[in-house]
DNA sequence: TAGATTACAAACTGAATGGTATGTAATTGC
DNA sequence: GCAATTACATACCATTCAGTTTGTAATCTA
């Protein structure tokens, strides 16, 4: 094999994924994206047959991340303790410091700009992003259900509703600190959120 | 007076405000936005003087909407209990009723592609669109503070924090109904919130 | 009814867009 | 050390972009 081309590859990618958070697909002009990378044309469609299969590529490394960022928290969090509520709880703690301090939170996140520019994206750079949001939830859901079966809350809530609400959080407090530029916001949420589980499971 | 081009602007707005919500500020563009609102480039220019000016116009004619709205739900609450908590809990559950069954939540929200792609909106669009977030939180805080104030929560939480969690619902509620294409979502996840708030004040 | 003003329509312009064609230098197995 | 392959670089092309120019029909004022 020749030299390998995986670091301009990486490259294109930051670039891209930068460019997209900021501007949006259709506002992340190749041009700009090669300009960011500092390469050539050449070398952008040397690595990408066209703009579609970059989206593609781009959202496909980031909920990739993404989901091993999150196998990780509750790996943690199975690890810390046995009694099921406090793991639900250690789960979204863990989440919150995982993002605290992350100032390229205030960019935005790759789910919402496909969810808010639905038809800029190709259609596989959709099924893959709402594949990784189902894959999310479908992580989560037993976590809730052992908690809940656990301790039965007094008012009784919509286990996937009580999930999706998790998805919620992290993308609403996105939006929150990409508009008051604010990077603290994610964290603060979902300390928010536990504090608002806890009380659900009257702790 | 010659006749009216009221019409026609709020025509321009409809088309110009449905064409960002799916496609991004960038990728609504100017003869996307005539061929769908079935106008010429001339008079898309008569009315507004470059594409920054209709930006700004698309942000502040929603705002104004959800002003209007949110100051309308928190009229009702006021009228249906005195009791603090109750009234709190009545802004939410009205909210939710308010966003159920309207499928163009699925398009998302304009406060989101602001804030998805900053860079492409116009310094005073994100003015207008950061200032009303900040306008609700002022609003709604009252009535965080008065409930709390009435029944004081076992575990103590940021009042702050506990405001924007609303907008937060909102904002990461229409991200997950534009992922699933599915319009429920933002009714129930504000009933979730109704319910962790119940929660909270031991209700 | 004359003249001014408004509300558009249509054709156009230069720059930016996504994408292609073609050339070349570096690395590899043989 | 030589052919094949890979990884780019440069110049270019057709289309779309935001914005301009010019013209005209409708409406109001006087």
């Amino acid at each position: 094999m020749p030299r390998s081309g995986e670091a301009t590859r990486q490259n294109i990618l930051d670039a891209a994924q930068n460019l997209v958070l900021r501007h949006g697909l259709a506002g992340a002009s190749i041009d700009r994206i090669i300009s960011a990378a500092d390469i050539t044309k050449g070398a952008f469609f040397h690595h990408f047959p066209n703009k579609a299969a970059l989206a593609e590529a781009v959202i496909a490394r980031f909920i990739k991340a993404e989901a091993e960022l999150f196998a990780s928290i509750c790996g943690q969090a199975e690890r810390l303790s046995d009694d099921s509520v406090q793991r639900l709880l250690n789960i979204i703690g863990l989440y919150a410091d995982a993002l605290d301090d992350h100032p390229e939170v205030v960019n935005g996140c790759l789910y919402a700009s496909v969810a808010m520019q639905r038809s800029e994206f190709p259609d596989n750079a959709i099924s893959i992003a709402t594949g990784s949001i189902d894959d999310a939830t479908r992580m989560l859901r037993p976590y809730y259900e052992a908690a809940i079966a656990a301790s039965p809350p007094r008012k009784d809530v919509d286990v996937d509703d009580l999930v999706d609400m998790f998805v919620t959080v992290g993308e609403g407090a996105m939006i929150m600190a990409g508009l008051r530029q604010d990077p603290s916001v994610p964290g603060k949420q979902f300390r928010v959120l536990k504090t608002q589980m806890e009380a659900i499971f009257g702790r």
